[in-house]
DNA sequence: AATGAATGAGCGTTCATTCAT
DNA sequence: CATGAATGAACGCTCATTCAT
């Protein structure tokens, strides 16, 4: 690769990333194109040069954010790989590693942003839940199918229980960050974590 | 109360509507006044004249759809007061209004602009939030302490029992709904709030 | 008509004039929606609420502009109905007068736009045409005919009489005002029109 | 010349060639230096380097095709110096080429950018009429003038003559193709060329 | 000399809001 | 009080022009 056409990239990059800053300090329709400009140093026009008009700056600035989330949620739920002698406490520990993924600025503006813009963009919802809940659903119902087999949890259609447990530590989250608004304390987010985890033990355990 | 500040209500109620109606429809900025006035059958200034400006129509426009979901939750939430024989078939039939009034227009609507505003009305969140979800969690709680007292539920935090029933109900189906985008089949519907009370009763039976 | 009808359709004519005026002086793509308005003394979206876009302005302007030079022109043909005795004195007068209709800044400017514009604006070449050039030869050829049956001038297509009639008068004038951008002096509109007449009896008296 | 420069020039004449067909395309200011670049198959930088501005470009565009547009022209009124023995029917043929040249696309294209952008470009209307009209009404004079002196016309001003002649075969055209922007059918062409013809030789022939 | 990338300036259009009736 | 009309302020987007390579 050439120098040059990295020097196009990492400014891609830059547009995108203070793309996603702005659109998450204001909203869609408030963030304007020449504060993302501001935001990435550069001219209005660079903005338009690289991505071609407002609608798609906004999808693309999602899309890459939501890789990023992706990654980092299953790289959490890799972790049930190696279980370990104590599945509670491996639980409770993916668990709450779940729930600080899902806390952060990134992920909650992520789906804020989402949320608010289904009228204008109603594809990127398909997009963005395909690449955080549904993907780290189904790599959780993957490892706890993988616990069935072993004997360590009761056999029963894991993708349920995959979706039960995300969602005993999403919801409780949501109402208590205040749709993400208010940070959560650290002893809150144990708290959930590990009754999220009792919950589903008692249904779930072999 | 006399006739003519009756109609003034009335009218304000209509622009009230209208205004929830637009906003649903398009977004609070992508929404213009011009479209509410319309919609509520009367002249821009009317609008003006009645909620003073933008912000104001959709603060209170949001204030009142709160109102009315709050009510339709807590009806649903009421008839855990004669728990009849059956409680696991009582708790499925409740379960499963929830889940509707849940997905109906109106809540979902609710929940995507109060979400998808953050940024401008921070203070909305937590008015929102009280009247819909902390309110139907508080009165499911009492219902589940009843419940507990009468020995028909397992001792423990009440609290924590309705976040957790809650959230196994209304997780699964902001997934499945695509955030509300999509219908959700009536089958999924019951599927979901009978998983949701089947893990409920296996952690909080007595 | 109500005072406020009235109101908004002098404003209307104002800003009509305005456009006219100054998509003349500048043309149209140079013209800006500002510039209109400050000299219709408006401010812009009052533009707007009028004639809802650019081209629709000019569409506008340039119709009312149309109408107005056609009726400057049939008004001069009409004089042909008084042929009086001396026929040559009388076309060189209607020739002469007609001259000075087509030299007048509105006329000049109403074609170079027209002209100018055919490229985004296809169908008003054919709506100013009808309302000028082939209005006016027809209203000649009608006088044109009447002076045949009457035995004053030779009998033959009375059409082309006037097509021909017009294109003495017109060609020279285009060459010799450098197409409308020069002034032509009193002394060669005379001798253009004149010498346009003598040609058309040499070819047309009886 | 050397072999790069003669290459040099090749892509000027290129790229005057692209900015005539783009501004004919378009008209002045709705054509974008860009497209024109591209329709000459060089960089945008490239037509900068050569023609120092977006004015210049137009300027030397316009001027190239008035050369190529004079030369035509003057080609046709040539014939004229052997005028045979049947001058009518000479007169006829140079009549007809004269309205095919100012029938086609180039000399329309010339006109209407010419014709258009007087505001902007007042100097322009000199340099086009004086390598075209002028040119073409001068050497046509010129030929009159001969057969006046041979005998076969009337005595008397040349350049009137000629004017006339000229505007018995530009004027009609005008109108019937609609500034330009309608094909005139062959048939139109000739019964137009002859009548003028026709005209001209009643009040010309000796 | 030629180009990909960047930019400053400007324009059409919209919209929340306010007058005048 | 209700309304038709008017406006100031923004914003998305384009484009001629210039750097840096």
């Amino acid at each position: 690769m050439t120098v040059a056409s990295r020097g196009r990239i990492d400014k891609r990059q830059a547009i995108l990333a203070a793309a996603f800053t702005v659109f998450a300090r204001r909203g869609y329709a408030e963030a304007c194109v020449k504060e993302i400009a501001e935001e990435a140093g550069v001219a209005k026009p660079t903005v338009y040069n690289h991505l071609s008009d407002k609608e798609n700056l906004f999808r693309h600035a999602i899309e890459a954010a939501a890789d990023e989330v992706m990654a980092a949620n299953l790289e959490v739920v890799e972790r049930l790989r190696e279980p370990g002698e104590d599945l509670r406490a491996t639980l409770e520990d993916v668990a709450h590693r779940l729930v600080e993924v899902c806390c952060d600025e990134r992920s909650r503006s992520l789906r804020r942003l989402t949320y608010g813009q289904v009228a204008r963009f109603p594809e990127l919802i398909d997009l963005v839940q395909a690449r955080t809940a549904d993907k780290v659903a189904e790599a959780l119902a993957d490892r706890l199918a993988r616990l069935s087999l072993a004997g360590r949890l009761r056999s029963g259609d894991p993708s349920v229980a995959s979706e039960q447990l995300l969602a005993l530590l999403t919801g409780p989250l949501e109402t208590r960050s205040r749709l993400g608004t208010r940070e959560v304390p650290a002893a809150e987010m144990r708290a959930v974590s590990d009754a999220a985890v009792d919950t589903f033990l008692s249904a779930y355990a072999a």
